[in-house]
DNA sequence: CAAACATTTCAACAATAGTTGTATAGTTAA
DNA sequence: TTAACTATACAACTATTGTTGAAATGTTTG
């Protein structure tokens, strides 16, 4: 992943309406949900709402359908799972025992660390 | 955890330079970097990483301790976790078998979430 | 066709984030 | 103490983001 679709994908998630809209779709998974009942579970404007869905998509995080009058989206779960494994990326030097001393309750390297991805570049925001 | 933990998080993770910082301390582990050696490994100005720490460790994705004139920074790897916990929750309302038709290269919900049942249908739109 | 509906776009404004250079604070060593 | 070193804080500026309501786009129904 390059690091600029990242922070893309961090910015999209960076505010609480956006936020919100995405954890409520992934928990829809498949199904997704069209844009007025995302908007009516989370009490904000349409208008607004469409900003912020927008951000997402452009993200890539939701992706969008017309269906009839409605418009329905659904979470990319694909591409928060490439995030994950972006973010967590060679945890300790590949050497997963030494965050036993950082973990908490949470399952640390070991569970979550996917297989690596070829080396990329480091640009700059 | 709280959407305002989480999307202090992700603010902290949408810039080019936090984001690249922040996964230089997870390589690092609990050995972690002190500032100037991650601004030489940046190239970026004392003051800007100076800025960009902040903003991470007031998100708690860092923490730092002085030692001697220099401050050591370490990546908070149990509150990164949670933060993936909290992103990944109900993921498909509890169904995992129902992302199979979502899955790219990624191992979805299985290898992320709780595990919960053998897999046994196919995805409807 | 026109009317009702679902959603997006736009404009104007307010609020916040990021950059740069300089000044300051704290630590160590001569 | 003075000087060198490491890092943070501040001020001024520019750029971007988010909010609001009204208008526009596109769809279905009568």
């Amino acid at each position: 992943m390059k690091i600029q679709t990242a922070t893309s994908i961090f910015e999209s998630l960076a505010s609480g309406w956006r936020l919100e809209a995405f954890r409520l779709l992934v928990k829809r998974g498949p199904q997704g949900m069209v844009a007025g009942d995302i908007a009516s579970a989370l009490d904000i404007s349409p208008s607004s709402l469409s900003f912020h869905l927008k951000a997402l998509s452009h993200a890539g995080l939701v992706s969008v359908e017309q269906e009839g009058r409605f418009q329905r989206y659904r979470a990319n779960i694909p591409l928060m799972l490439e995030l994950i494994a972006y973010l967590t990326e060679e945890c300790c030097n590949g050497h997963p025992e030494t965050c036993a001393g950082m973990r908490s309750a949470s399952n640390c390297c070991d569970a979550i660390l996917p297989p690596l991805e070829p080396p990329g570049e480091s640009p700059r925001s």
